[in-house]
DNA sequence: CTTTGTATTAACAAAATTGTTAAACATACA
DNA sequence: TGTATGTTTAACAATTTTGTTAATACAAAG
């Protein structure tokens, strides 16, 4: 009998793995057995039902979506603009860690109402604890002629908006634009920060 | 006995909406023969397999993503902010009515390397024949400084990026930052010629 | 009005997937 | 040493999903 260190952990990696891979459809317990290297019931002893060990990874995964956008706005000991500059630069870098998390979210709540709900509820939150004070500080430079005037809601949805598409994108055009991929992202990285640096007009 | 006018047209258009929605591996013969008000097995007696029917809608659905970005910019008599403007709007346009499509497409391309390598070469192609005109205007208008100096493989990812991202995000965030969600993306849609023509900086 | 080919249905079969269980096993500890 | 506890396995069962077929209805052509 094969004894592993630590089954449950095992377990949980390779769902993970396939899961972002393949969605909960796309996903086989009998698969992620066997990435985990352990008997399928093993699977239902330790999570009893697909959809429990599904649940399990991705409310976890939730939190991390969705505190993300925060520390980098949030240290106001510098300037608005590299705040900016560095939130671009550290979400870009996490969705990169974590390329196939947005598909997945994505997927799954538009196939559950229900966790639909609940997203919805955080993402709300989550703006609300952020909008009104970055609104502020871009009124005010707006006001002194440093930047154009722009919504904070747009201001957040273009960020997102060009950091998600490029992982989105990915896999429709590896190899297409450049033939290594690092310095290709790298330099869409640098392009985003540039794009959003433009939108607000800052001059130098 | 139910005789359908069209049984075969039936049934593409139950399956279209089913894997627009939930994929290939979510997507279920039964739940396609109920849309469709049909007998399941009419599903095999027309296609015989699905996916044998779920390739005859991907391949078509391809045809239509990658013929989308050409016709605005290629209609040379207006100038190329025009042209930019109006790809843009149109290309933003297209995904409106066709919001599913991108996800579908993006999930069924990583779960299938055979169809991501006939993608990547269409892409391929429509970004050679895109490119180097794209390009030589471009540089004109830099070197003329209309515009800011910018990669034409650049542009098109920002253009893509922004309109793409929006209606990715929409199930997540619909509601949340308006009430109205066709004010919204009318909203968004401007937002969008905004950040471009702004990392053009195209004046006035 | 019979023949012929296509369309439809229900019932069945096969395969894939998820879930269950009883028995074997390992380990710690009395 | 033996026994209690949690872990693992293989075999099985249930369910879901896909695919097949034989019987039959229907419409059009001859």
């Amino acid at each position: 009998m094969e004894r592993h260190e630590n089954t449950e952990q095992e377990i949980l990696r390779a769902a993970e793995q396939e899961f972002l891979e393949k969605g909960f459809a796309g996903a086989k317990i009998m698969s992620i057995a066997q990435r985990a290297g352990v008997n399928h019931a093993m699977i239902h002893y330790y999570f009893r039902t697909k959809e429990n060990l599904f649940n399990r990874l991705f409310e976890e995964k939730i939190r991390l979506l969705t505190t993300n956008l925060y520390p980098a706005l949030a240290n106001t000991e510098q300037p608005l603009i590299e705040r900016i500059k560095n939130t671009i630069s550290s979400h870009f870098d996490f969705i990169a860690e974590n390329h196939n998390l947005p598909r997945l979210v994505v997927n799954e709540i538009i196939s559950n109402p229900k966790r639909r709900k609940i997203f919805r509820q955080k993402i709300q939150f989550a703006i609300k604890t952020l909008k009104p004070a970055l609104q502020t500080e871009l009124d005010q430079l707006a006001d002194n002629r440093q930047i154009q005037h722009i919504k904070a809601e747009d201001l957040i949805l273009d960020v997102v908006s060009l950091n998600l598409a490029i992982f989105i994108l990915f896999p429709l055009i590896e190899g297409v634009f450049a033939d290594d991929n690092k310095t290709f992202l790298e330099h869409r990285k640098e392009e985003n920060i540039k794009v959003i640096l433009s939108r607000l007009n800052y001059k130098i």
